[in-house]
DNA sequence: GTGAATATGTTATGTTATTACGATCGTCAA
DNA sequence: TTGACGATCGTAATAACATAACATATTCAC
């Protein structure tokens, strides 16, 4: 069950999230790249939301339950694709420079090989924040 | 020769850096914690900076050579430990949640693994950005 | 010296994120 | 029922991070 799957189940204003969650998460799988929360907020004028801390209050609690993810390095936010992020952590962004789709993926030796990092130094690892940058195929290609 | 040797063996007043870049050099000497834009725009008041731009722009070429490294998670910039980082890429810094210290580790087969999952998916990878976040030895024994 | 390239200065503005304070609403024990 | 508590939400203000646009100086090849 991924992001999508899991707030449908809940169904319509009784699911676990509150209503500012529940509209960040639709405007989140309108699009396909990700989103900058002055983004969201424009969306969401005609929602009643008026101030970022809408937005950044929705996120928050999103991002702790691990649906969603914050791209550090284009500051930017983008729906989880994958399932129980929370729990396995690590994923990879691939950030295309000039399309700005980001694809998420996810490998268990790159998670095992940063604890290796981590260890190294003594190192207590909570969290980790992976991303490439770079050109995706479609971009490349043209 | 790292950051450091490297700009001392240019020696004052003629280096490959100007004025403010060497400036800029020197604050991030001073700390052993990755600084932000504008503490360092705080410190170099007294040497006649009095905008941010002039940090910026430091910053950037000081980036571009692969001397300072942006650390993403906590907007903030680090005098580069390693050498060449330019050339070799794939920096790791593991940023401590509490004390603020950032460790820089490099290792190649973190670089082959990256190179590894953007090849699955045909993405053109041009950098990457791979930060821990969690305690560092000493914090973590407190 | 002249002109191109580089470095710098200054002002203004844009973008991203948080703080502080108060109102509302549901729930649950007394 | 009531009222204490916590969770959610609204609003305003401000902090923190970054860039745009334009002006001025310095350096160096020619």
């Amino acid at each position: 069950m991924n992001a999508v799957e899991d707030e449908a189940a809940a169904g319509p204003g009784r699911g676990r999230h509150g209503r500012n969650q529940r509209l960040v998460l639709d405007a989140l799988r309108q699009t396909d790249k990700p989103a900058g929360a002055y983004d969201l907020l424009r969306q969401l004028r005609g929602e009643g939301f008026c101030s970022p801390v809408q937005v950044y209050r929705a996120l928050d609690q999103l991002i702790a339950e691990g649906i969603v993810h914050k791209i550090e390095s284009v500051s930017a936010y983008a729906l989880c694709t994958h399932t129980d992020c929370r729990r396995r952590g690590h994923a990879v962004f691939a950030v295309c420079a000039r399309c700005g789709q980001a694809t998420e993926a996810h490998d268990s030796s790159l998670a095992r090989l940063l604890a290796e990092i981590a260890l190294k130094q003594g190192f207590r690892i909570e969290g980790a924040t992976v991303e490439l940058t770079g050109l995706c195929e479609t971009c490349s290609d043209a």
